[in-house]
DNA sequence: GATGAGCGG
């Protein structure tokens, strides 16, 4: 006598199914998940700058894409030339958008302009330190 | 006197 046992298990589809972590979205707000770039901020880096380039230029360039608030050319602090890159700020992300899209790669004073959105880099900005007592004081806590 | 991807005066 033999005893067949069937071990095919197997759904009613006959397709091994196997179950993987749903695909959720990033809930990142800051961060756009198509592209991996931040879209909230309104600060524009302008790279790829030419040597001659100063900030009135810039703003000249920039401000007919909308209302331009700050621009500001990174100068080397010793030779007092310009570093090659820069920083546009707007009133309004919108009009970042709408000015990185008409002017990145374009060609501006002889160079080609290479621009993205600025990161949350600011000078003497929010640096979170760790501060580790808060552990001692949430231990503490607990009397 | 120069340089040419990047993220700040």
């Amino acid at each position: 006598m033999f005893l067949v046992r069937k071990l095919t298990a197997r759904n009613p589809t006959g397709n091994v199914r196997f179950f993987c972590a749903p695909p959720s979205s990033t809930p990142s707000p800051n961060y756009n998940t198509t592209n991996n770039t931040t879209t909230t901020n309104n600060k524009l880096f302008v790279g790829g700058l030419s040597w001659g380039v100063d900030e009135k230029s810039l703003t000249e360039a920039f401000s007919s894409f909308g209302n331009v608030t700050e621009v500001r050319i990174i100068y080397d602090k010793d030779s007092g030339r310009s570093r090659g890159f820069g920083f546009v700020h707007f009133s309004t992300n919108n009009d970042a958008r709408s000015a990185k899209d008409a002017m990145d790669g374009k060609a501006f004073l002889g160079r080609p302009l290479r621009i993205s959105f600025a990161l949350e880099k600011v000078r003497g900005g929010p640096v979170v330190v760790p501060r580790l007592s808060n552990v001692t004081d949430v231990s503490r806590r607990n009397n």
